[in-house]
DNA sequence: GTCTATAGTCCGATAGAC
DNA sequence: GTCTATCGGACTATAGAC
């Protein structure tokens, strides 16, 4: 075991999730996060590039789980079925975290700042998954505005999934969203 | 004629689009943005929340045209002609003003910190549209996901009419995304 | 690990319009 | 007088530079 306790990463983001929750955003200093997670404050910014990105998965895996999903599909699903196949994973990534992802959540709805960071992550998301449909060799404008109405729906599922008195998976959430989406603008 | 020079918030806001081309957004400070202004950095901030609210209209034109349109549409009309009504009267706000949108997407497009805030602007605008639908008795489900949608749509429109080369009209662009959003969900 | 620039806030003061 | 807009300075914390 060497000098530093291991998963300082891991402890900021606790830390940081904790101290936003507890005392608010604006409350909250990197120190205060630094300290809690005991580290300096130079440590958190050598891990996070500013005091918004703590609370957002570095390694993206909602994104990556979303994308391989969509490269796996049969090549002769279409553009929406390869999306339903993505939406899926991405739900399943989510799916036995409802606990932390609602206290996530609680704190991002509670400051703008965050509510920011966390679209730029959905369009990032959207992009990606445009990407992967035109590889699929889906036409490019198809590709943009169905990756863009998919991510939509994810987000208005997470948001369904979350609220209370909502019992079931997130994976039955999205489908059902889905389905309203292909219903309505069909 | 009083001490100050009149419309102070608009030679702030051209100031800021000049700078943040000429040098980018990093290398201008809001001293820098005051001073071209002829104004304090105070002020700057009496008038604009941070250095990146400056770039957006305060007036929120494009919102307020959509959700007019929305509520404006026959009642019959089910909820993506309404929205289709709303698009293209948000199209209609930029329409005639290409060269200004193009200088300042490029701007946005050049700093993440900027499209954060130009997607908030975006998830307003779906938020608004929305309770516009629901407002005309759609269900909330599909009005959120619609709503999403024709946002999403309107994002993608926007970035092909400002491609060189696009000759159209935005509303013409809008129209044709639009239908692809149909053709590709439906 | 230390140092610094700058974003953004809070206090109050002041000058003009009405 | 009230109301609104500008200005001055001090202050903290973020974020990047050295």
């Amino acid at each position: 075991m060497g000098r530093w306790q291991p998963d300082a990463c891991g402890r900021m983001m606790a830390a940081a999730l904790e101290l936003y929750d507890e005392r608010g955003y604006d409350q909250t200093t990197v120190a205060d996060i630094a300290a809690r997670a005991g580290v300096t404050e130079r440590t958190f910014f050598r891990h996070f590039a500013d005091k918004r990105e703590v609370l957002f998965d570095r390694e993206n895996a909602l994104q990556h789980a979303a994308v391989d999903a969509l490269a796996g599909a049969p090549a002769d699903d279409g553009a929406m079925s390869a999306l339903a196949a993505a939406m899926d994973a991405a739900c399943g990534v989510l799916a036995d975290r409802r606990e932390r992802a609602t206290r996530r959540q609680g704190v991002i709805d509670a400051h703008p700042s965050l509510q920011e960071r966390e679209l730029l992550k959905m369009a990032a998301l959207a992009t990606a998954l445009a990407e992967g449909l035109r590889a699929r060799g889906v036409a490019p404008l198809a590709a943009g505005v169905a990756a863009e109405a998919v991510v939509g729906a994810f987000r208005i599922a997470f948001a369904r999934w979350i609220a209370p008195g909502e019992e079931r998976d997130l994976r039955e959430v999205g489908r059902e969203t889905l389905a309203e989406l292909r219903a309505v603008v069909g």
